[in-house]
DNA sequence: CGCATCCCCTGCCTGC
DNA sequence: TGCAGGCAGGGGATGC
């Protein structure tokens, strides 16, 4: 499920129940994710208060009164579920039982706002670590990360220097979370559509040449701008699996313009083109082969 | 070194 | 209906 959109509705889910609260308990059910969780994983969290809870990319991070940040992240299937009233995250295995949903509930906190905070990952691809705060610099995960694609130093120029002698694909080169960090396939086939260019585009053409940014750059920058901005607003999209910490999903997946809508006509206005789908790197790439040049 | 491919894992959907 | 195969929002490891 998460690309930034999706990690930032999430941030903005738990940060009212676990931003000022301690954790009063904490549940590892399975340790083995992406990573095993360390083995102290437990003892380093419980009784320690979330001073701060941000992101980073498609990372949660959240900062730890004993000056730990627990790094989060979501891998492709992972999400979080808050209740109030904990039952459905009480230990002892019944819940397995209960709700088919509820089975792959790896991680559980109990927090002092009354919240539990449930991880679920039925892939297991995503993953937590704890990382002191003065050496958060050097994390590995996070130190090759390349810009906030909403922040002020993700500009045409930037893009266009972080491009320059690429040969691979302009799809490839927006996935590479050291280029710009937070952009997945949904948001890349997205912003490529709304910039009129073409994912078979070498990367490189969007090089500065005497000294400016080309035109096509700023397009492109404006479109994963607007494209994460509004994929926001609208509390992420919702392909497979819920979204929301309270269960609800998100709305962006029926703004989509391409991303899973092969042989439908292209959206473009005035473009009769028909939505092709691709496989670059193995992944899948949906865009315009009319429009998007 | 840059770049492409493989792989981790489970679940769901398709087509035979 | 059952089952094999393909595919899925990510990204680290490997190998050319």
């Amino acid at each position: 499920m998460p690309e930034l959109p999706e990690v930032e509705t999430v941030r903005r889910g738990l940060a009212p129940v676990m931003e000022g609260a301690r954790f009063d308990k904490v549940l590892a059910h399975r340790g083995d994710l992406r990573w095993p969780l360390p083995k102290d994983f437990v003892k380093r969290l419980e009784g320690r208060t979330v001073t701060g809870l941000g992101r980073r990319a498609k990372y949660l991070l959240a900062d730890l009164s004993s000056g730990d940040v627990l790094v989060m992240h979501l891998g492709m299937s992972g999400s979080f579920r808050v209740s109030r009233d904990g039952g459905d995250a009480t230990p002892g295995g019944y819940y397995h039982e209960r709700s088919k949903a509820l089975a792959h509930d790896h991680v559980v906190f109990q927090m002092s706002s009354g919240a539990t905070v449930s991880f679920n990952d039925p892939r297991r691809f995503g993953s937590m670590k704890l990382v002191p705060r003065g050496k958060l610099d050097d994390e590995p995960l996070l130190r090759a990360l390349g810009p906030e694609p909403l922040g002020n130093a993700f500009d045409a120029t930037m893009l266009a220097q972080a491009c320059a002698g690429k040969k691979t694909s302009l799809k490839a080169a927006l996935l590479d979370q050291t280029i710009v960090a937070g952009l997945g396939n949904i948001y890349v086939c997205e912003a490529l559509n709304r910039s009129l260019l073409s994912p078979k585009r070498q990367a490189s053409t969007l090089a500065v040449r005497s000294g400016a940014p080309h035109e096509r750059t700023v397009r492109l920058v404006d479109a994963i701008k607007t494209v994460l901005n509004e994929a926001i607003a609208a509390g992420g999209s919702s392909l497979r699996d819920h979204k929301r910490t309270d269960g609800s999903l998100g709305d962006f997946q029926h703004n989509f313009r391409v991303y899973d809508r092969e042989g439908q006509p292209c959206p473009t206005p005035g473009c009769k083109g028909t939505i092709k789908r691709i496989v670059q790197n193995g992944r899948s790439t949906f865009f315009c082969p009319v429009c998007q040049k």
